[in-house]
DNA sequence: AATGAATGAGCTTTCATTCAT
DNA sequence: TATGAATGAAAGCTCATTCAT
């Protein structure tokens, strides 16, 4: 092989593409961002052949991060409610760390350029939360609802307690705990 | 003037504004939103100078249309949990009923094309879900939170109420009866 | 209507594209033609939609052209020999005078750009010469042969000549003369 | 030299270059040719060195195999009529045999890619044609016809009879005879 | 005010060619 | 020599906006 196609390359475009998305949104060209990646405007399309085929996996690399980071350290072993709670402060601290992926997360989710593999591939590795509310409802311990109702309950929860924990530096701390107690007593049985 | 500008028009543009970018995202032509609303292609822009302009005005439109359905009929005299199951119900209902408006709505809210004093303009008419909230903090009825991010929470919650509403048509009313429910919890004072 | 789109642009364009193409061959890139017809880059696809129409649409404009320039003034109470003479000449003197025209033509002919549709229409308004051979087949003037092969037997013969006049100013009647004769031998029936 | 070039990857590339051309034009791009070739994308350029280059020498070589079945096996000492018809009958079988050839060929033909050395050296190996035609003229058995012209003319008609041929292949063998038939009929001295 | 043709910057993608391996 | 990734100059086409009518 001649050169072989260089992974470092790739990530490079898919950082660019994140920042310049995050920056200008999904709309921005992509001569913008192999300009980021310092690669030439052909060679964007060695690595993705289309604007959409980059859109994809970018989507699919970001979940994949954040699920990562989510289920790392995972106390398989513990009760339920410290097992959420390690979902939520991971989710959480993920997304204030990463506002570009978080920014462009956002705008992927509503925009029409995802295939249906990409959303499948990108639910995916959350399997685990899935998991842990079924054990939860199993116990007794959470109310009787759809798991993906509650899954989707965190994820609003989650994203709305980032803004503020981004917006509000000082009192970061204070929201992360805030919304984890409105999300439990959301979600936990009433006696 | 001889003819002057016709809030029909006006109407109709947005009208269509709203159908195109529900279809086709944030980035449709304005050709096809003129098209769509019956009218020239210039014309579009005798009404709005440039598209962010109409954009921005589709945002206050929908943000107006929304508050206007939550404010209607509100029972001022009831006790908290009742004006914000009122709030909760009309709120959750007008996504439900518009879900092209709904979808714009998302997709405006993560663009990066509002300026700052649509933004504003865009969360005044809420000032009555602030003023509810006030109130029962200071009846200590709900928890010492800050008051935007109660709404945030709000909104949050309701955003995902819709999508299950949508999505399961037959279990509507549940679904919008356990979002409350999950909301009150999760604000209410303890003990 | 505002501006009503211009006949004289859309000749402009067709002309432009004839000079371009002869020089650059189909190849040549839609600026060219913009910038030659006067008219702006985008200006081209208002008239055309895409390339290609306007390829297909060159096309047919130069074939109407060349059937007018051999019909006109056709002798249609002369004898067989005259009638095919006259079409032998005006063929041959337009192609000496369009050269342009016929360089592009023979380009498209073998280009893989045109439709059916463009081929039948282009091919539609020489019916009066297959009306002429078969005339000429009834009376036992010219022998038994398809009189597609005939007609594209002249076509051949033609463009050979036509070749040769170009190249040889001085001596073109000649060849004019001495294509016609090699034509009328070759189809005539013998005895 | 390590490895000296491959004369039969040179082959390869003119090989499938015929049979690119042939099905999408001259505007193919050389990747689809190196590739159909069975070669890397970077190795057609070290055998030609420009895509003219490739394309010019491609022109040579169709020309060269047509020359060859043209004229082996040639009846020097036949009639003229006899010499004239062997290099008619190769010709338009070889034609009717090598239809991609013989459609590249005719795109190259109308192209403004071939070099002026390319013509030239495409038209030396039908030199025995004109020979051929020379003595006819010296025996007064055809027409006082420019040489070319008469070589011309027949290039012509067989192009239009291979068109024949190949299109109604049962009768393939009358189109032949009778192509050559209007030939004769069309250079040969009248009394 | 209404129209839609005109504009040209900008977009994604292709492609002949180069060059590191 | 062979490879195929890298390059960047086009290419065809779109589109927000302007402007003659």
């Amino acid at each position: 092989m001649a050169r072989p196609k260089s992974e470092d390359k790739r990530k490079a475009i898919l950082a660019a593409a994140t920042q310049v998305f995050a920056e200008r949104g999904l709309g921005a060209a992509t001569v913008a961002i192999s300009g980021a990646a310092g690669v030439a405007e052909g060679t964007l399309f060695t690595y993705f052949k289309t604007k959409d085929e980059l859109v994809n996996a970018l989507y699919r690399e970001i979940k994949m991060e954040l699920a990562e980071a989510m289920m790392s350290g995972f106390p398989r072993k513990k009760s339920v409610r410290h097992r959420l709670q390690h979902i939520w402060d991971c989710y959480v601290n993920w997304g204030v760390e990463n506002p570009m992926q978080r920014r462009v997360l956002a705008q992927l989710e509503v925009s029409d350029r995802l295939t249906a593999e990409s959303k499948a591939a990108g639910a995916a590795p959350f399997a685990q939360i899935q998991t842990t509310a079924q054990e939860a409802v199993e116990q007794r311990i959470i109310q009787e609802l759809p798991q993906e109702f509650i899954a989707a309950t965190m994820q609003a929860l989650a994203q709305t307690t980032m803004d503020f924990m981004a917006a509000k530096r000082g009192t970061a701390e204070m929201y992360r705990a805030a919304g984890f107690e409105m999300l439990w007593a959301g979600i936990v049985r009433k006696t």
